[in-house]
DNA sequence: TTGAAAGCGCTAACAA
DNA sequence: TTGTTAGCGCTTTCAA
């Protein structure tokens, strides 16, 4: 049997109250006495069982995702996700939620952050464009005894926070070699379209992208990128401007990861089977491009391993644990018609 | 809160013990408390605390990983996963092992499982190929009340156990659409390197495979299936062998998850640079050759993914609870050198 | 600065 | 067929 709270508490000739206090690092014990606490722990090997601590401490994991609100197709695979990990996470103690916030105006991310506290919630995992005001707001949470995880948007370099997506300029090098490879030595154009070249997830897809196809692909040129503004109209009159301006586009790469609008206007006004289209996330869209052959290949991070992950994280920072950082690498996945499973 | 067995009892009418008896299924309780309990569940909402009732129990999830004895790259990985998931899951009351059996002989993994009993484990994950003796082996250990599921070997369709891996076929004909587009309308023949083909996993790849590769790219044709038995001898000199009465051979198909004897050979035998090579699995010789040229991509199965859907699996299994399906399909993964990430 | 004792939600003897 | 009670490993008053 494992040793516990009671073998520990006879090794080290204190009582409980003592091993618990030491334990969880509580004030109030003589220098002394944590220290033979310690040597016991190391001496029988205690290993502390979590799951009656939070028994008898009613504790219970909160977790709450703050989203955008806007976005329908892959946000709505992810709160899906969220929802369905609700489900078999009730089972370990844990209840989660997801928030939607306007991502236009990075005051009202930070202000909707300041709201959060310890008492409503125990981790947060944030989705949002990179902001000094949300930075702040964050690092502030994070101060009241909130835990933090960044997701998806936001810098992936270690920084104050855990990070919890794909490396975007790998996805964007993972794009153009697609492309570049499907092509098959056509010269021609590229077309890029983005939501916005603000967000520092389109900077630095776009900068994988380049790196590859400039170097390998010097017969494709890629034009400089469009921004839609997530707008179904807007996105149509720059697709069909940039068509019309050029005769010999051969490949098309949608950036963004709600690709939906970009879809619809391609198959509006060109002939996509013809053209080698790229774009990023599974959803009932881009499923369906794939399929019809309006789509090539996709770029993915895995809605339900991101949340997933996130979770992980959280709860390793709730139990002040360490986690296997390979294992919460978040993979960037091909998709292609024959691999799409279910 | 969540209401307890306690709020639970005095809604019912009745004591604790009966409360549990009933929530257990356990016998000696007359049909109509029975009702009335379950009849309280509904009414106040009752959810179990899991935690709690292993707490009470002593309970620890014991989970035993049943992997060839051969194979060193692949399996190693796996290996890898399990004892990584073993650390993690500690927190959780689990604990994961994994034996070694050799896949020679059927009767030696049959004899192999009939010596485990619910007294030392709670649940298998199998990988073994398919034969009689293994199935009556699994169903007779399913009836002494250890939980199994199967491993990447095996049948995934919906039989007497789960199943953890990919579908063999999508990935044999997500192989041959990389190689069909990589290849660029070059003739040519395609070699086909598997273990055996007494395997149902290496026939259902070649399945797809051929499928895919007829129907859309009938300037390639696939050479018979060579066979290697996992002997890095052998396996030179059939690919030697093959090389030399094929001039026109344009791709390469490594079938087993164990791609190295075949990549080593090539490597001697060929310039595979100038070879479309598709292999299975990451390990670190096949993430070399993608790094190198020598392989042009990878389709992998995640062994994280599946050390821990297997674990989900075995675990809902022991509860007695439902997990949500889709969350547990291990997507075939496409691998290149851009996206291969850490 | 330390300890005794009650209790978290559930299970398992044992008694009735 | 049902109930009483002690206890799982840990936390948390309250008292010393």
């Amino acid at each position: 049997m494992r040793p516990t709270t009671k073998d520990l508490a006879k090794e080290a000739g204190v009582s409980l109250a003592t091993v618990d206090r030491v334990l969880n690092g509580r004030p109030g014990v003589r220098n002394k006495t944590v220290e033979a606490v310690n040597a016991a722990i190391e001496k029988i090997g205690f290993v502390r069982n979590l799951s009656a601590a939070n028994l008898a401490k009613g504790k219970q994991y909160r977790f709450r995702f703050m989203l955008p609100a806007h976005g329908d197709q892959f946000l709505g695979e992810l709160r899906a996700r969220i929802d369905e990990a609700n489900q078999g996470l009730g089972v370990e103690g844990m209840v989660l939620s997801h928030q939607e916030v306007s991502h236009s105006d990075p005051h009202l991310i930070a202000e909707t952050l300041s709201q959060i506290g310890p008492d409503k919630v125990d981790g947060v995992a944030l989705m949002a464009p990179e902001s000094p005001q949300v930075r702040d707001a964050a690092l502030r949470l994070k101060e009241r005894g909130v835990h933090v995880v960044h997701l998806i948007s936001g810098k992936q370099q270690a920084g104050d926070f855990d990070f919890v997506g794909i490396d975007n300029q790998s996805a964007g090098a993972t794009a153009a070699r697609l492309l570049g490879r499907f092509n098959c030595r056509k010269e021609g154009k590229v077309v890029v379209i983005a939501e916005t070249m603000n967000a520092r997830d389109s900077l630095e897809r776009r900068k994988g992208f380049d790196m590859v196809l400039t170097r390998d692909y010097p017969h494709l040129s890629a034009l400089p990128s469009l921004e839609t503004y997530g707008d179904p109209r807007r996105t149509r009159d720059v697709i069909a401007n940039v068509l019309r301006n050029n005769a010999d586009v051969v490949g098309v790469y949608i950036m963004s990861s709600e690709a939906k609008p970009a879809l619809d206007a391609l198959a509006a006004e060109s002939d996509p089977q013809s053209l080698i289209v790229v774009a990023h996330e599974l959803t009932s869209r881009t499923r369906d491009a794939l399929m019809s052959g309006e789509a090539d290949a996709l770029i993915a991070q895995n809605p339900g391993h991101l949340v997933r992950s996130a979770v992980r994280l959280l709860r390793a920072h709730c139990d002040n644990r360490s986690v296997v950082k390979s294992q919460e690498v978040i993979r960037i996945e091909i998709l292609i018609k024959e691999n799409l499973s279910v």
